[in-house]
DNA sequence: TCAAGATATATGCAAACGCATATATCTGAG
DNA sequence: CTCAGATATATGCGTTTGCATATATCTTGA
């Protein structure tokens, strides 16, 4: 298995590059008002959950630190779009869901954005068996282990300039 | 063509987890020392060209405002990173390379990194073709044509709230 | 039962960011 | 040649971020 490394180092700076193209595409969309991306990616993420959400389960979806997602959280309830309610079965614990106006929110601009993401993969002339194989793909990878470090341990090999 | 909105969305949005997920995961790797990931971004672009780049065009690039780019920038330069010397043939811009110590630097994060992408992407089990479809799709998907609103114009058909 | 450590969230503070806009330079129509 | 507008980068300023750490609560083993 020779080119195995590169190969994959090649798919993921691919990623990295679809995935700044299209973040940057779809910032410049209209849409936004004053929701910032961040803001409608926890939106999204409450929006799709049945039963309120910690902040630390939103912490596994929005890529941003603890601490930035926790006041991030405050601002959003302060301005109405969620409710913080404390957890009666663990009081350190925040529950977060959609108030009314945030839903209403949430639905107005991700039915939108939906569309600009759907012409942007359209426009890219992706088949549909193709958005099919990259979402399947994009689905292994989001199920990592999450490992910590040391495990795996044959860290011998290397490459160099 | 029914789910083909559905499918788009789809993908994207599982795009979107692989890419959150991966990138904490490289975060916590112990390997970046005093340098950001984001910093690391603008030494491997750099170290990717040949000749000289600006800072507009770096910007197609990294994943941040022209402003903020612009101040990492003179952020690096002042640690000896890279170099900034003014283009004398258009003295607006600013042309931007690696200092040799800046070589380096990306040099010995890049191979060290290099393993963690490597690592990652086989955990999840991805053969090589699949991630030669990856790439091929993530390449797809970068070359948009950064079309500016009023373009492509069929933005009948709607959606109501 | 209780102290030691784990877990969930919050806070202080300096660094970094985005937006609006300034500055310098280039380009093209007239 | 010149001036209006475009382009490339920088700066002012209020907001947001990350890091380190504090606070509150839970869990567990002796």
């Amino acid at each position: 298995m020779p080119g195995r490394r590169v190969l994959a180092n090649d798919a993921w700076e691919a990623l990295l590059t679809a995935h700044a193209v299209l973040i940057k595409q779809f910032a410049a969309e209209d849409i936004w008002g004053d929701i910032s991306m961040r803001e409608y990616d926890v939106l999204y993420t409450l929006s799709k959950c049945r039963e309120p959400l910690r902040i630390s389960e939103l912490n596994r979806h929005v890529l941003l630190s603890q601490p930035a997602l926790s006041r991030l959280v405050v601002r959003l309830a302060e301005r109405g779009l969620i409710e913080r309610q404390s957890d009666p079965a663990d009081r350190r614990s925040v529950r977060l869901s959609l108030s009314d106006a945030g839903r209403a929110c949430q639905r107005q601009i991700g039915r939108w954005h939906a569309r600009s993401v759907a012409r942007a993969l359209m426009t890219a002339g992706l088949s549909p068996s193709e958005l099919r194989q990259l979402e399947t793909i994009c689905l292994k990878l989001a199920r990592q282990p999450a490992h910590t470090g040391t495990a795996t341990e044959d860290n011998n090999e290397d490459m160099h300039p």
